[in-house]
DNA sequence: AGTATATAATTGCTTACGCAACTATTGCTC
DNA sequence: GAGCAATAGTTGCGTAAGCAATTATATACT
């Protein structure tokens, strides 16, 4: 509830790393999104096969699936909707618990992130990895890391 | 148009760059978001006025800014109309050259975005800057424009 | 056990935005 | 200077996603 009480401006350096930050972020996903869209997938599409692929049973509960993705659970209601119409993902209740909906890599699921993947890691180095020295990636993966933790516990206490 | 020829999959660090940058983006911006809705503006709003308000004149034609906020002509047009409802920014036709419009600070607006300023730089510096060492944003500034630089002339050549 | 609270997922409604279509100018070419 | 292409802005339409309300189930309290 502080008012107008001595805010430090922004250096020329942070200005420009901070500007940098916001123009580049936009740009940045519409590259891949053009570069995944040949594939006919979406970004958005392509982290939930992603984080799929990468669990134990090839699925995940609803309600962690949209943690990790950041999305709300109506999102990731929809968002999933138009994967399990594509056929790589499926719905199956989960035996243990009656409220929970797994959503499940089908083998199209598998197959398909298996033939994009390679392709959208190649975006990602040619739009940003490539780009950035060894030194300045470390520092970048270091620096992300630092304001993660600053944002995740903003309430958990 | 390369198929699947070896590619080069990512190294953890460059792996936990990559992650971090996609994963801290979106709570970032609902951190700025939050901060800023007490104030009645949107990050998108906000940036319309700090855009105007560093203009010579504070007014800029709609496709300039619509070029500066990456966005598209629709999506400008919309994003002002609220803030015209508000108050905050007025349409005055170019005298010069009757197919453009130009977009400018009202007093309220200019009031505005003079009160809010230092809450969002505030809302920065605790969210990110002051998180880093000043080696660490010369690193992510150059970083992020190395990337920039990739990605502005992707058509232009 | 029996009620109260918490959790999981979905649906209705609203907002924000991009694309394509359209209109109104301007500038270029011959 | 007449016609044509390019530019500026808006509007209609479709898509994506969040919030609030709803339903179903599970867990905790007494």
């Amino acid at each position: 509830m502080t008012a107008t009480e001595a805010v430090p401006w922004l250096s020329p350096t942070e200005m420009r790393a901070w500007r940098a930050f916001i123009e580049v972020h936009q740009d940045l996903m519409n590259a891949l999104e053009a570069d995944l869209a040949p594939h006919g997938l979406s970004v958005g599409d392509y982290q939930v096969l992603v984080y799929l692929s990468e669990s134990e049973d090839q699925n995940m509960r609803m309600c962690d699936l949209a943690e990790r993705l950041q999305l709300s659970p109506s999102g990731l209601t929809r968002r999933l909707d138009g994967l399990v119409r594509a056929g790589l993902v499926a719905r199956n209740p989960s035996s243990q618990d009656r409220r929970v909906m797994l959503a499940v890599l089908t083998p199209a699921g598998r197959s398909t992130i298996e033939t994009v993947a390679p392709h959208h890691v190649r975006s990602v180095r040619q739009h940003v990895v490539d780009r950035l020295s060894p030194a300045q990636l470390a520092v970048f993966a270091d620096a992300f890391e630092a304001v993660a933790q600053g944002l995740r516990p903003v309430d958990a206490p």
